[in-house]
DNA sequence: CGTTTGGTTAACCGTTTGGTTGAACCAGGC
DNA sequence: GCCTGGTTCAACCAAACGGTTAACCAAACG
């Protein structure tokens, strides 16, 4: 699902290697000959499906947003508590960007360029409802309301909890050599991770 | 400061205007003509001072590298308690990042195309003592000694706060979107956005 | 069996790119 | 006045770039 469904076989390869280009290099920095080589075709393919770089990196990044914006409500199941509910959201949400790391560095590459793509698709986002960070806000501002947890801004709260969710990946390469664990067993470093994040977080806004 | 000091006039606004672009677009990314119209000089005068644009980017990431490393012991002043040490770093370390988001920006890049030139750096600034995160690893193992926070692990501590600190000016623009206050007063989010932080983190790790 | 169709390719085209060159410029010393 | 060393620039170059073309091929179709 990391592609449209209705494509066929070279429109999937094409998609895959366009993404993974994207994300290290950039729309700018992308070369249309890379991407061939790494999907194993013709360069003159790449135009035919998608006529120049621009609406390919278009198509993707679209494509690319709306499924990381989704993440966020098929990470949010709600559980009897709030405690719970936090848990399985990073759990769920730190397992999505580990197997989604070309998607989220896509995103940041968005960012780190001044994002004009950004607006719109999450404005566009935002208004169908799809599932933006909205719904954890309001289950924070819910939490808040209940007394599960302090007096907190929640738009914060969200914006530091997805920080400390992604920025190990996004600085993947500084951590594994500045970590240990991280450098010799990445996938046990994360669910390290996890644990600490849950911990500092709930205790963070656990009441006075 | 954010230039070698032993620089002339020409090679300071070449040096400023590279590290622009490529924090924006990357190395591969960036076009050495746009870089020389940002430093309002002629193209052939880069490789004039630089040669390449290989060498040029890799003089703009080694010494904005060291400077980013250095904001670590620069922000981390030895309080009477880790709760003054710890207000006293993210409110240094913020202001830092705000005030030098092109650095950041450019190693946040160097990490998503890879990061190899990050490794030799970072272990040489680490066997320099030069400042690297150690200093704030070992102040967080100390305050947990003397039993002043949790029992929490030091490395994982560090990253979370780094990574609050910094992730919010990587994704500046998505976060100017969807926050109204960030989107109308940038420097007033920053300073609300301290303030959160510190309190999210020092009552997370505060002692059971 | 001829032809149409969607997909594929190597070769090609004009432009942009990183990099070079040689001449001009402009101090300061003689 | 005229060197001289460092600096600046327009013009230039080969390679790389995004994009196009015409020919090719196998399966589908009448």
């Amino acid at each position: 699902m990391t592609v449209p469904a209705d494509y066929s076989d070279t429109e999937r390869d094409i998609f895959d290697a366009a993404l993974r280009v994207f994300a290290r290099d950039g729309q700018r920095g992308a070369r249309m000959q890379e991407i061939a080589d790494a999907a194993g075709i013709n360069k003159a393919m790449l135009h035919y499906y998608f006529r120049s770089k621009e609406q390919l990196y278009e198509k993707v990044f679209a494509f690319t947003m709306r499924r990381f914006m989704a993440s966020f409500g098929a990470s949010l199941e709600k559980a009897p508590t709030f405690e719970e509910t936090l848990r399985v959201f990073i759990d769920g949400y730190v397992d999505f960007v580990r197997s989604n790391e070309d998607a989220m560095r896509l995103m940041v590459n968005e960012n780190l360029t001044g994002g004009s793509l950004l607006g719109e698709h999450l404005r566009e986002a935002t208004e169908a409802g799809d599932a933006p960070p909205a719904i954890l806000v309001e289950t924070i501002a819910a939490a808040v309301e209940a007394g599960e947890i302090r007096r907190v801004d929640p738009d914060h709260t969200v914006l530091s909890v997805v920080s400390t969710c992604l920025f190990f990946f996004v600085a993947r390469p500084t951590v594994q050599v500045m970590h240990p664990t991280a450098g010799e067993d990445w996938d046990a470093f994360v669910e390290e991770r996890k644990e600490h994040l849950f911990d500092l977080i709930y205790r963070g806004l656990s009441p006075e």
